[in-house]
DNA sequence: GCCGTTTTCGGCCCGACTGTTTTCAGTCG
C-alpha cells in the first residue's frame, strides 16, 4: 500500500467522521493526516519497515494515526476504517463532493430522506421532496441539480498550469478595462507555481471598493466565458468558465493589498500557520490587514505580514507549511532561490529528426530570441519507432547539420548534440557505446514499459543510470497529468543511484509532464543531487516552458548552483567531461 | 486526533456569500 493509497483512506476516514458528525478536529486531525502524507516525499513502506523512529517525527500525526499507518503498511488492512465504514453508504461520499453540500447536508439528506447515493438525491429534488426539509426551499433543490450536473460534467482532473494561466491572463485583460483598478493579479495556486490548478483566485485592488465594486462584479460575471455565476457579492463573487475552471474574484482597498495577496496565494496551511503566529503575538491576520486590537497595524505590502510574525519575506512557491516557517524563524534569511533569469540554456528539445515540428536552425533562431547561450537537440533514439526515432544514419546526418549550424551561428548561440536514449526493458540503453560517447548530452528516459513491477522498475533505472554515458535522466516518472500515472519504483534508491553516478534529474517543465514535482526535488537536494530543467520542446513555441519547471525548482527550493544549465557554456562541458 | 516560548488539558484561522431565516447555520476558500 503506498503513500497515495493511505492518505485516501485517511481522507475517507474524515469525510465519513464528519458526516456522521464526529468532533470537527479529530475529522481536521484526519484530513491534516492526508495531506501530509500525500505531500512527503518518503515512501511510508520504506520507513514502517526500515527506518521507524522517523514516523515520530511526522508532522500532524500522532500516536493513533501512526499505528493506523503501521497497520496498513504491514496488513494492508485498518480496524479503524473498516469499523468506521460499516453501515455507511458510500454513495454519500460523492454527494459530499457536489458543490454547495457539506456534512450537515448530507447528514441531513440521509437521516430524513433515506438518501444513499446521486441517484436517489436525484430522484428526491424532483419529486420536491427535499424542499420540505428544514433549512431548504426551492431554491436548495434548485441548485442540487445544477451541481449533479456539473458534477456529471467536469470530472475532478485538475487543469494544466498553463492552461489556468492562460485562463487568468485573458481575464486580467478583459477586466483591465475597469477604470477605477488600481492592481490586478492573479494569486492561489496558480503564483504558488502548484503543477496542476484547482481554480482560478484574481485580485483586484481599488481605492474605494465600496463605491467601485458593484461595477466590477458586473464587468466580471458578464465575462463572455462565464457559465455558471456561483455567488456574486460587493467584494467577492465566483464563477465557473466554459472549461470547467472556476474563477474567484475579490476587490479590496489598496492599503490591504499585501495582506489580501498574502492570504489568497496561500496555501491554506500556510496562512494557518502564519495566523497562529500572528495570534501568539496578541496580533490577529485577516485579508484587511495585520491587527493589534481594533487598530490595523500594517499590511499594505506582503513583507509587513511576514514581518509582523518574526519571518523573512517567503516566496510564494515554497508557502505550503512544509518547514518554511520552522526555517524562517530559525534562519532569518533564505537562500537565494533560483530564478527565471539564471537559466542559460535548454538541454532537452526535439527537431523534425524525430517527433519535433521545426527544424533545428528555426529552433535555434527561437533560442537566440530568448537570449540563451545554449541549447541541445536531443531527438528520439531508434525504438522510438512512433515518434520516427533517429537511426544511426539520421544521427551522422543530424551531427554534420548542427556543425555546419554551430559555424553560422557563431557568437549567437551554440548548439549541443544529443540525443534522448530510450531506456529498454532490461535497463540496457538503446544507442552502443560507440554512438553515445559522441555525444555532448546524453538524456536517459523510459516511454515503454512503465507498468512494469516496483522492483523490477527501480532495477532497470538504476541499471540504465549506472551507463557510463548517460547523463542526464529524463522525466523521471513519466506521468502525464491526467493521462497516466507516474511509474512505480523506489524514488529514493533511484535519486541514489543519480548521485553516485553524476546523473542529474530532469525537471521537465512541459505542463503536461512537470516531473520531477517538488516533494522529489527537495529530498534529490538534500541527497546532494543535480538537475537540468528543460522544456523538451517538440516546437519553437514551447519554449516558454521553462518558467513553470523554474516554478518547481523553487518549489523544491533549488538555488542557482544546483541546475547545471544555469551555467556557462564552457563550465557545462567542463562539468559534463569530468564525469567521465 | 494532535500538540506545547502562556498549556500534558484545552485549545485548534478568519471572513464572505447564500438561503432560509428574522439572527444564523452551512459552505467555501
Amino acid at each position: 500500500m503506498d503513500n497515495k493509497q493511505i492518505a485516501g483512506i485517511f481522507a475517507e476516514i474524515a469525510d465519513i467522521l464528519e458526516i456522521q458528525g464526529a468532533d470537527f478536529f479529530r475529522v481536521n486531525a484526519y484530513r491534516k493526516a492526508a495531506f501530509n502524507i500525500l505531500n512527503m516525499p518518503h515512501d511510508l513502506r520504506d520507513i514502517v519497515e526500515k527506518r521507524p523512529q522517523e514516523l515520530k517525527k511526522l508532522p500532524g500525526i500522532g500516536e493513533a494515526l501512526r499505528s493506523i499507518i503501521t497497520e496498513l503498511v504491514t496488513t494492508g488492512k485498518c480496524e479503524t476504517y473498516e469499523e468506521i465504514k460499516k453501515g455507511f453508504p458510500e454513495g454519500l461520499l460523492e454527494i459530499l463532493r457536489l458543490r454547495g453540500l457539506g456534512p450537515k447536508k448530507v447528514k441531513l439528506l440521509h437521516g430524513e430522506l433515506g438518501i444513499k447515493n446521486l441517484t436517489e438525491l436525484k430522484k428526491a429534488v424532483e419529486m420536491h421532496l427535499v424542499r420540505e426539509l428544514p433549512g431548504m426551499g426551492d431554491k436548495s433543490e434548485a441548485d442540487m441539480l445544477k451541481a449533479i450536473d456539473e458534477y456529471a460534467h467536469f470530472s475532478s482532473d485538475r487543469f494544466l498550469a498553463d492552461e489556468a494561466r492562460d485562463e487568468a491572463e485573458r481575464i486580467i485583460q478583459y477586466m483591465k478595462e475597469c477604470k477605477d483598478i488600481t492592481k490586478i493579479e492573479y494569486a492561489g495556486s496558480l503564483r504558488r507555481c502548484q503543477d496542476t490548478i484547482g481554480d482560478i483566485d484574481i485580485l483586484v485592488t481599488v481605492k474605494d471598493p465600496v463605491k467601485s465594486g458593484k461595477e466590477i462584479m458586473e464587468r466580471f460575471v458578464k465575462y463572455p466565458e462565464v457559465i455558471h455565476v456561483v455567488a456574486e457579492g460587493d467584494t467577492k463573487s465566483s464563477t465557473t468558465l466554459r472549461s470547467g475552471i472556476d474563477v474567484d474574484l475579490r476587490v479590496i482597498d489598496d492599503e490591504s493589498f499585501g495582506a489580501a495577496m498574502h492570504y489568497f496565494t496561500g496555501s491554506k496551511a500556510h496562512n494557518i500557520r502564519i495566523r497562529d503566529l500572528a495570534k501568539k503575538k496578541g496580533l490577529k491576520v485577516s485579508e484587511y490587514g495585520v491587527f493589534k486590537g481594533e487598530k490595523c497595524i500594517s499590511g499594505k505590502e506582503e513583507k509587513d505580514i511576514f514581518e509582523a510574525v518574526g519571518l523573512p519575506y517567503i516566496i510564494p512557491e515554497i508557502r505550503s507549511d512544509n518547514g518554511e516557517i520552522e526555517y524562517g524563524l530559525a534562519h532569518k534569511e533564505f537562500p537565494k532561490f533560483l530564478e527565471l533569469k539564471d537559466m542559460r540554456g535548454d538541454l532537452h528539445n526535439h527537431s523534425h529528426y524525430s517527433d519535433g515540428k521545426n527544424s533545428i536552425e528555426e529552433m535555434a533562431q527561437a533560442f537566440i530570441g530568448k537570449g540563451y547561450e545554449y541549447f541541445a537537440i536531443t531527438d528520439h533514439s531508434s525504438v522510438m519507432g512512433v515518434t520516427g526515432g533517429m537511426g544511426k544514419k539520421d544521427v551522422n546526418e543530424q551531427w554534420a547539420e548542427v556543425d555546419k549550424l554551430n559555424k553560422k551561428l557563431k557568437g549567437k548561440i551554440t548548439i549541443l548534440k544529443g540525443c534522448e536514449v530510450d531506456i529498454l526493458k532490461d535497463g540496457s540503453l538503446d544507442f552502443d557505446d560507440e554512438t553515445l560517447k559522441k555525444l555532448d548530452v546524453v538524456i536517459i528516459s523510459a516511454h515503454m514499459h512503465q507498468r512494469l513491477d516496483y522492483d523490477s522498475q527501480t532495477k532497470r533505472l538504476i541499471s540504465a543510470i549506472e551507463n557510463k554515458y548517460s547523463r542526464i535522466l529524463g522525466h523521471p516518472t513519466g506521468r502525464m497529468i491526467n493521462r497516466r500515472s507516474p511509474m512505480e519504483f523506489d524514488m529514493e534508491k533511484v535519486i541514489e543511484a543519480c548521485v553516485k553516478n553524476k546523473v542529474a534529474l530532469e525537471i521537465n517543465a512541459n505542463p503536461l509532464r512537470l516531473d520531477l514535482i517538488d516533494k522529489y526535488v527537495r529530498i534529490a537536494k538534500e541527497k546532494g543531487a543535480k538537475f537540468v530543467i528543460n522544456t523538451d520542446s517538440h516546437a519553437t513555441d514551447q519554449i516558454d516552458f521553462m518558467k513553470y519547471g523554474v516554478g518547481i525548482g523553487r518549489r523544491g527550493w533549488l538555488t542557482k548552483n544546483d541546475v547545471l544549465n544555469t551555467m556557462n557554456f564552457k563550465d557545462l562541458t567542463a562539468y559534463f567531461n569530468s564525469v567521465y
